[in-house]
DNA sequence: AAAATCTACAACCGCACGAGA
DNA sequence: GTCTCGTGCGGTTGTAGATTT
């Protein structure tokens, strides 16, 4: 026997709310609370379904909303604790006052992922794209490497090339070309220039990365005492550390004991090793139970549950928490 | 100026859970 | 234990406005 529906919704309005409707609901939840979403609808005067309306009082009208943009500490909160518990956006919204699941959904998939994106980083594993091929490539054999980096030149090089020769980038260019008195074809030719040497510099990068021996120690891909991403992005400055107005904050990533900005977003991977946990994150958190749910005890396989009061979560201090997840 | 494309965000949908009968 | 109901959640879709061609 299916569910039953929450309403008729032959008899229910649906898309955008007018902001008579939002008068309705607001003047409604202020008199009588939220009690039965079901009824409240019929009882406001309202043709929508009580699902429409909680979402509605949820999502936008709640007067404790927050409605701008969001701060650069609320997308490293968010960026940190995506890292950790994935898309689990109350328990992330729950950390940010002012701020729904649907916001923090709605700016991770428009802005975060790009972001993260534009600095090389897997929004989804949240490891440099560079040694998640490198990690790839220990797996192959030498030719089959071969074919992995030409492949991953090929997506690098267009990615590259249709970001640098974006409208707005070459406004920039053209305008710090022009203060300095250049005329048009010096400035093509510098974009030129600065496309093939971004494009030889990924490629050392690359090659450096799924080549050097040293760095990807076969089992333990992210071992703190290895060598780091920021040796990585230093042969390669084309790999941006950090994207205009955002940067994925090393100094807060910062793991004192060994100096390395990005061991610990290292070892959100599958190859994070139980030792690689002092200090750092679980690869995959496990729940109690099948519930996945907001509100549930999250622990490590064996280990205790990870977030306490005392305890820092990954080296955000727990004082920035505003609720214990637990 | 108009069409095409992109972006951001609101809203919807279906599934799952917990509480209570 | 089972069923119903109310609610929470995450994924997806729709769309208005902005930007680019």
């Amino acid at each position: 026997m299916g569910r039953i529906p929450c309403c008729e919704k032959d008899n229910v309005k649906r898309g955008q709310w007018t902001p008579e409707e939002d008068n309705k609901l607001s003047s409604y939840i202020a008199q009588h609370g939220t009690r039965n979403w079901r009824l409240i609808p019929k009882n406001a005067g309202l043709q929508r379904c009580g699902k429409s309306c909680r979402l509605r009082w949820t999502n936008y009208l709640r007067p404790d909303l927050k409605h701008g943009q969001f701060s650069e500490a609320e997308e490293q909160t968010i960026v940190k604790l995506h890292s950790i518990v994935g898309n689990r956006w109350s328990i992330i919204a729950a950390q940010l006052p002012g701020r729904t699941d649907n916001d923090v959904k709605n700016h991770w998939n428009t802005k975060l992922k790009k972001k993260l994106s534009g600095m090389g980083i897997d929004p989804v594993t949240h490891k440099p794209f560079s040694h998640l091929m490198a990690e790839i490539a220990t797996t192959l054999e030498p030719p089959q490497v071969a074919h992995l980096a030409e492949a991953a030149l090929g997506c690098f090089k267009d990615e590259m090339l249709h970001l640098l020769t974006k409208r707005r980038i070459d406004f920039q260019l053209q305008q710090s070309n022009a203060s300095l008195g250049n005329n048009t074809a010096t400035h093509i030719n510098s974009k030129q220039e600065e496309q093939d040497e971004t494009i030889e510099k990924i490629k050392l990068g690359l090659s450096r990365a799924i080549q050097e021996p040293d760095m990807l120690p076969p089992n333990k891909l992210w071992d703190s005492s290895g060598p780091t991403f920021t040796n990585f992005a230093g042969t390669c400055s084309a790999f941006p550390y950090s994207v205009s107005g955002f940067q994925y904050e090393p100094s807060s990533f910062s793991n004192e004991r060994d100096g390395s900005p990005w061991n610990q977003s290292m070892c959100t991977g599958s190859t994070c090793t139980a030792g690689d946990r002092q200090g750092c994150l679980p690869d995959k958190l496990e729940e109690n139970g099948e519930d996945s749910r907001a509100g549930k005890e999250i622990t490590l396989r064996d280990e205790p549950i990870i977030f306490n009061s005392d305890s820092v979560l990954w080296d955000l201090p727990s004082d920035d928490l505003m609720h214990p997840i637990v």
